[in-house]
DNA sequence: GTAATCACG
DNA sequence: ACGTACGTGATTACT
């Protein structure tokens, strides 16, 4: 076997990575989707070919000689977009760390590079596999040549192996022969005229029967083809010709090249740093790549700084050390979340620091004392999960007062959309170096034997990382206008949300169990009812329920999915009268949800005393709202009967009721102030309901004269403006025509031209900033919004639409949260508050406290921020959820 | 681990 | 012409 040399079109790989994969920015707004795209194809083709030998060849943007021959040659083409240009250096950068040659000349394409190295390796006695998505390069192909042709689709990369026999085998005659194809079909994208009228199927045809233009000229005019066709073949003799050598590949550049020299070498350690800047923390993980060691003499700016680090063993050394924590502008701290063990350091001096480690285990003296003192509010802390130590705290009875920054809840704000916030990743974001492994949260590692130097090295490591973090990321909250919202909604959310997880929400088990146990039987009797029409199969895999509807019974497939039929309600609801299967495979479907979800979901989550604890997520979404986990108590339903049903489940103490507030469409009275239409903001003032009196507006009639398909028509148009809306999917939310949808929005925007002006100025800042903001400046960043991609620009811009109203929502629900704990406290109420979905608040009170606190929270939530248009509330007290709501 | 489905705002 | 609502989490099936 020979040895083989694989040769990359760099533009063209680079290209399709571009548009193929989703967009990825570092943390400060570098684009890096195409590099990591072409990294990971690369990888895939090493693996795929096992090339002894690799290089990469680049376009140079001087002109080549065929826009000198030729001035129209690729004149269509289109610059390429900024975000891809400035990926161009990255990737050159990233192939010269990991050593692969890259060839580029002046004057020559990357085509003319690749087929002068294919024939180079042939002359040498190397087989060469092209990596390319360019069809031209077909020409290349020989018993030795291979050209691998990659096309991205639907985000997915496929390759496509063409040698001698599969070109043949595709298009019937020789690869050298597609010039002759060129020739006459010509090439829009590259400009190349061909033979005009001639189009691919008259050209394969010709070239099928006469393999070359010399061949055809040569019959000429016995040609067998259509008269008209002969006539413009004789007309555009010299234009084929031309084509014909424009579409020829050069195969002998003026280039060194030996195979040899491209041998693969392994990647230089200069990569970790590269990949450490594009973010590309996976790659590094996948391929093993560790921080270079650099000699630490070399290290520039080796200041002297001494940290004094103390392992507090009695009180005595507490007090010591306290004394200066208090003295401190602040004192980073970290603790394990058993609070066995904890870490805290501050400045001592310009060059100084103390460091100080508490270990539950060799601590002579009182272990509560002690965290009771360091969790005081005397000593101003900076940490890192604030919220979920305050929590453990709080379950100890210990204090949790003093914490003056989260570095977790910081990254958040400043990138919502970076997914994680662990220590280590943000400290790599923003200093771009590794961190030591957190080896302290392994649960063995305190363990007596277990006290090795190393663990509470990385522990003091992470803990001096959050004070970095807290000193860069201060500034940023400043500069980006989120200190407000950071300091008087986020922070001091943590404490909220920490005692409403703590005090958790009664469940009762025995109800839910009874319904769990109604539920089993009718979904047993449906089973069998089931299984008559179609025999026994799984109902719950919607692949055997696709085979059984549509290939078994024969329906009418709607929808696909990537993988079969679709079997969502929505299909399945159109296919009710069809077949009693249907309406039965839904009611199933109702009630197995129902079970697994909810009953032993939240079965297997009650605790003894009867209360379900959930946590809140803060750092999750990108619009700033909660979310709900284990379980999540922000999707009980509610919208049908039966489901409702659990909601009564859920229940005050004896002696206590619930008291539920909600906003009432809270988004949209956020869309009439912030935009400031002037008649949307009169239907808020107008007290009618606001979707009729839309629908009025927009049908141009009376209040009194809207009918309920008008006044439908004119809450789904408002919640698609919310949504960013679309006529499309406007028309499929109201079953009319894409034209009907179309006249609603016009109509709409007629009647509020304030919100489509507004529209259009979000998308608009959007696209100039890079990121869009609520009002309380939360920020979402959106490198979406400047794709080249139709669909990924599209949703962009939805996204600039919905995020300030979804955000600013989350903004105002969040501060009245903090105002309704504070007061209730204030008060001296036994209330508290325990749930939050989104637009509503439950609190938990005795029975006699109802009514002050549904004036209280209705006070708080509708006075927590003045808009332009009332914020309304409404609250209802019950003993369980479902009568409180 | 991903895809499909469906629960919520 | 492109293919569509925005934001979440849990369960189940299946690779």
């Amino acid at each position: 076997m020979d040895k083989k040399l694989m040769v990359i079109d760099g533009n063209s790989i680079i290209n399709r990575s571009f548009y193929g994969v989703r967009p990825l920015t570092t943390r400060e707004g570098l684009p890096t989707n195409a590099v990591y795209g072409f990294v990971t194809t690369l990888q895939r083709l090493l693996e795929e070919e096992k090339p002894e030998a690799l290089c990469v060849t680049f376009d140079r943007r001087e002109p080549t000689f065929r826009h000198l021959e030729y001035e129209g040659y690729k004149a269509q083409r289109k610059g390429m977009p900024e975000e891809l240009a400035a990926q161009m250096p990255l990737l050159k950068e990233v192939l010269d760390a990991m050593d692969i040659p890259r060839y580029e000349l002046a004057g020559y394409e990357a085509d003319d590079l690749i087929g002068t190295i294919s024939r180079k390796c042939e002359a040498a006695g190397w087989a060469c596999v092209a990596v390319t998505g360019d069809k031209d390069s077909l020409q290349l192909v020989t018993d030795h040549t291979k050209v691998k042709l990659v096309s991205t689709r639907m985000g997915q990369t496929t390759t496509r192996d063409m040698t001698p026999e599969s070109f043949r085998e595709a298009y019937g005659f020789d690869p050298i022969h597609i010039i002759d194809l060129k020739a006459l079909m010509g090439d829009a994208s590259d400009n190349i005229p061909g033979v005009k009228g001639v189009g691919e199927k008259t050209a394969m045809a010709l070239v099928q029967k006469y393999q070359s233009i010399d061949a055809l000229y040569a019959a000429m005019p016995e040609v067998e083809a259509k008269p008209a066709a002969i006539r413009k073949l004789a007309e555009g003799e010299e234009s084929a010709r031309m084509s014909y050598h424009l579409a020829t590949i050069i195969t002998d550049v003026p280039l060194e090249f030996d195979p040899a020299e491209n041998l693969r070498r392994p990647v230089k350690p200069e990569l970790y740093n590269v990949f450490l800047r594009l973010e590309f923390n996976k790659l590094i993980e996948k391929m093993g790549l560790k921080a270079e060691e650099a000699p630490l003499a070399e290290k520039p700016e080796e200041r002297e700084f001494t940290t004094h680090v103390v392992r507090v063993t009695d009180e005595a050394a507490l007090e010591e050390v306290l004394a200066v924590f208090r003295k401190a502008d602040y004192a980073g701290l970290l603790a394990l979340p058993d609070l066995t063990a904890v870490v805290a350091d501050c400045g001592t001096g310009p060059d100084s620091s103390l460091a100080a480690e508490f270990d539950f285990r060799t601590y002579q003296g009182d272990w509560n004392k002690l965290l009771a003192a360091l969790f005081a509010g005397d000593i101003k802390k900076v940490s890192h999960n604030v919220k979920d130590l305050t929590r453990t705290l709080l379950e100890n009875g210990l204090p949790a007062e003093g914490f003056i920054f989260d570095t977790a809840l910081a990254g958040y704000l400043l990138d919502a959309t970076a997914g994680h916030y662990d220590i280590d990743r943000l400290f790599a974001s923003w200093f771009h170096e590794e961190l030591m492994k957190p080896l302290y949260l392994d649960p063995d590692a305190f363990a007596p034997l277990a006290d090795a130097p190393q663990v509470w090295a990385s522990f003091l490591s992470h803990m001096s990382a959050v004070d970095a973090l807290y000193e860069a990321m201060l500034p940023r909250l400043k500069e980006t206008g989120m200190e407000w919202l950071y300091c008087n909604v986020e922070l001091p959310l943590c404490r909220v949300l920490a005692e409403m997880e703590l005090a958790g929400f009664r469940v009762d088990a025995g109800a839910l169990r009874a319904f769990g146990g109604t539920l089993s039987a009718a979904m047993e009797t449906l089973e069998q009812q089931i299984y008559s029409y179609a025999g026994p199969f799984n109902i719950n895999s919607p692949r055997q329920l696709g085979e059984v509807l549509f290939e078994k019974l024969g329906m009418p497939a709607y929808k696909k999915t990537k993988t079969g039929y679709s079997t969502s309600a929505e299909v399945l609801d159109k296919l009710r009268g069809q077949h009693p299967i249907v309406g039965e495979v839904l009611e199933y479907r109702q009630y197995a949800k129902l079970k697994s979800t909810y009953v032993d979901g939240l079965l297997k989550v009650i605790p003894p005393d009867g209360r379900v604890r959930t946590s809140f997520q803060m750092t999750v979404t990108a619009t700033g709202r909660l979310s709900s986990t284990e379980p999540n108590l922000q999707n009980i339903p509610t919208r049908t009967e039966l489901g409702s049903e659990l909601r009564r489940m859920f229940t005050a103490e004896p002696g206590k009721v619930l008291v539920d507030a909600d906003y009432s469409q809270i988004e949209l009275r956020l869309l009439a102030h912030i935009s400031g239409d002037q008649a949307m903001q009169s239907a808020f003032l107008s007290g009618e309901d606001f979707h009729t009196v839309t629908a009025a507006h927009v049908f141009g009639v009376p209040v009194d004269q809207v009918t309920q398909n008008m006044r439908r028509a004119a809450k789904a148009v408002n919640f698609g403006i919310v949504y960013g809306i679309s006529a499309f999917s406007l028309s499929q939310d109201l079953g009319v025509t894409v034209a009907e949808a179309r006249e609603y929005m016009e109509a709409y925007f007629a009647r509020f031209p304030g919100v489509k002006a507004y529209m259009d100025g979000v998308v608009e800042k959007a696209r100039a900033d890079g990121y869009v903001e609520t009002m309380f400046r939360r920020r979402r960043s959106l490198p979406e919004i400047r794709a080249g991609n139709f669909n990924t620009r599209s949703f962009g811009e939805r996204v600039a639409l919905n995020m300030p109203i979804q955000g600013a929502a989350a903004d105002i629900i969040k501060l009245a949260m903090v105002k309704v704990f504070d007061r209730l406290k204030r008060e001296g109420l036994e209330a508290k508050l325990i749930m939050q979905v989104h637009d509503e608040l439950i609190v938990e009170c005795p029975a006699g406290e109802a009514e002050r606190v549904k004036a209280l929270l209705t006070e708080e939530m509708e006075g927590v921020y003045a808009l332009a248009v009332p914020l309304t509330a409404e609250a209802h007290s019950g003993e369980n959820w479902l009568e409180a709501k």
